[in-house]
DNA sequence: GGCTTTTTGAATCATTTAGTTCGGAATTCC
DNA sequence: GGAATTCCGAACTAAATGATTCAAAAAGCC
C-alpha cells in the first residue's frame, strides 16, 4: 500500500506548494516581471516573507519555476489541443481555438506568460528558455505537418517547415490580440480562418488532394 | 522671410528636445517601461533631473510622448513600405521586410517599442494607444487589398479583412521572434513567405488571375 | 510532559527610487 | 554693465522595496 507521505518533523506549512506556484503565476501574469514586488507575491501567493525565501527563493528564481511549470502545463494542454484530432484541418483549428481560450480565461488576465511577460525579462536563462519553447512549438507543429503528409491529407511537396512557424506566428498573433481586448467570439472565428490559411495549397499544384 | 525663431530670453538648452526623446526611446525599448528608472532616462537622455521634470513631465508622460512620437515615424515608414510599390505582392513583401529591418536594426535593442514593450504597460491610455495603432495597420493593409481587388491582382471576393488582420499577425510575429534573436536572414526569407501565404487563393477558386 | 525541529509573523535594516529644492551659470534686454 | 530670465548640477527628502533577524507557535519524537 502507498504510504502517505510520513508528514516531516516540525511545523506543518500553512501553504501548498504548488497552489501558491500557480497563485504567483497568476501575479506574474497580471503585473509582469519588473511590476512585482516581493509584497505582491507576499500578497498574492499567501505565503509570508520568511517562507516565501526559504522554500522558493527569490524574485527571479520564483519566476522561473513559474514559467517551467507553467511552461510544461501549458505545452502539454496545446500538444493535446493539436494531437487529438484525427484530420489535420481540425487539428490546426484545435490549437489555434486552445491559443484563443487559454488566452481569454476568465478569472486570468488575458495574454500569456510566454508570449507577453517573459519576453520582456531580461535574463539570459529566461530568453533561452523562451527560444527553445518556440522552437518547441514549431517542431510539434511540422511533426504533424509530417504526418499529414504520410496521411496523404497534404502533398509530400507541402512547404512543412515554413508553414509550421507560420502557425506559431499566427497563433501568437492570435494570443496578442487577446491580450490587447479582442474579444474571444472575434478570434475564434479568426483561429478558423487562420487554419484554413496555412492549409491553402501552393501555387501552381494542379490538385492539393482528394 | 522665415524667421529663425528668435532665441528665448534665458539661458540657452543645452540638449535638443527632439534628440531628447530619441533617446527616451531607446532607453525604454531596451530596458522595458517598469524596468527603467528616472536615472536611466537622465543618464539616457543627457537631460539633469530638474530640467527632464519641468521639460517632459514624469516616466508616464515622457513614455506617453516617446510612444506617440515613434509610432507616427514608424506608422508613416511602414505607409511608405506597403504602398510604394507598384504591384500588391511586392507591398506586401515590402511592409514585411520593413518589419523585419527596423526590429533587427543595429544599434537598437531587437523588437519594436509598440508590439514588445507598450503591451505590457498596465495604463488604459497606453492600451488604448496600441488598440488604435494595431486597428489602423489592419486598415491600412486593407486598403491595399482593395486597391489590389481594383487593379484586378486578386479575385474581388478575396477575404480583405481576414487577410489584412493575418498580414499583422504574420508581421507581429517577425518582429518577435527578432526580439527573440532570431537572424535577419532567417527573417527576410519568413518576410517572402509570409507575403505569398497570405495572397493565395481560396479554395475552389478555379483561377486567381491571369 | 519535555525536547527537538520547522514554520510563521512582526519588526527591522539597508538600498534604491521618485521627486524637489537651491545656489550658481549662461544668456538676452535695456 | 546690470537686471531679468531661464537652465543646470548637486544635494536633499520621503517613500518604497529587497532581504534578514528573532522570538513565538505548532507539530513530531521519546
Amino acid at each position: 500500500m502507498i504510504q502517505k507521505a510520513a508528514r516531516p518533523r516540525g511545523r506543518p506549512r500553512s501553504f501548498n506548494e504548488s497552489a501558491a506556484l500557480g497563485k504567483a503565476t497568476q501575479v506574474f501574469w497580471r503585473k509582469g516581471y519588473d511590476g512585482v514586488t516581493i509584497d505582491d507575491l507576499v500578497a498574492g501567493m499567501g505565503v509570508g516573507r520568511p517562507s516565501l525565501y526559504s522554500v522558493f527563493g527569490d524574485k527571479r528564481t520564483i519566476f522561473l519555476r513559474v514559467l517551467k511549470d507553467y511552461a510544461e502545463r501549458k505545452g502539454a494542454l496545446a500538444e493535446k489541443a493539436l494531437l487529438s484530432p484525427p484530420a489535420l484541418r481540425d487539428s490546426l483549428a484545435s490549437f489555434m481555438r486552445f491559443n484563443v481560450t487559454s488566452a481569454t480565461e476568465k478569472g486570468s488576465a488575458p495574454g500569456c506568460l510566454l508570449m507577453c511577460v517573459a519576453p520582456l525579462v531580461d535574463d539570459a536563462e529566461v530568453r533561452q528558455f523562451i527560444r527553445n519553447a518556440a522552437s518547441g512549438a514549431v517542431a510539434l507543429v511540422a511533426r504533424r505537418f509530417q504526418s499529414g503528409i504520410s496521411a496523404g491529407e497534404i502533398p509530400s511537396d507541402f512547404p512543412v517547415a515554413a508553414r509550421a512557424s507560420q502557425v506559431v506566428d499566427l497563433a501568437r498573433g492570435l494570443t496578442m490580440r487577446a491580450q490587447m481586448g479582442t474579444s474571444r467570439r472575434k478570434l475564434l472565428k479568426d483561429a478558423e480562418a487562420a487554419a484554413d490559411l496555412v492549409l491553402l495549397p501552393r501555387r501552381g499544384n494542379a490538385m492539393p488532394e482528394s
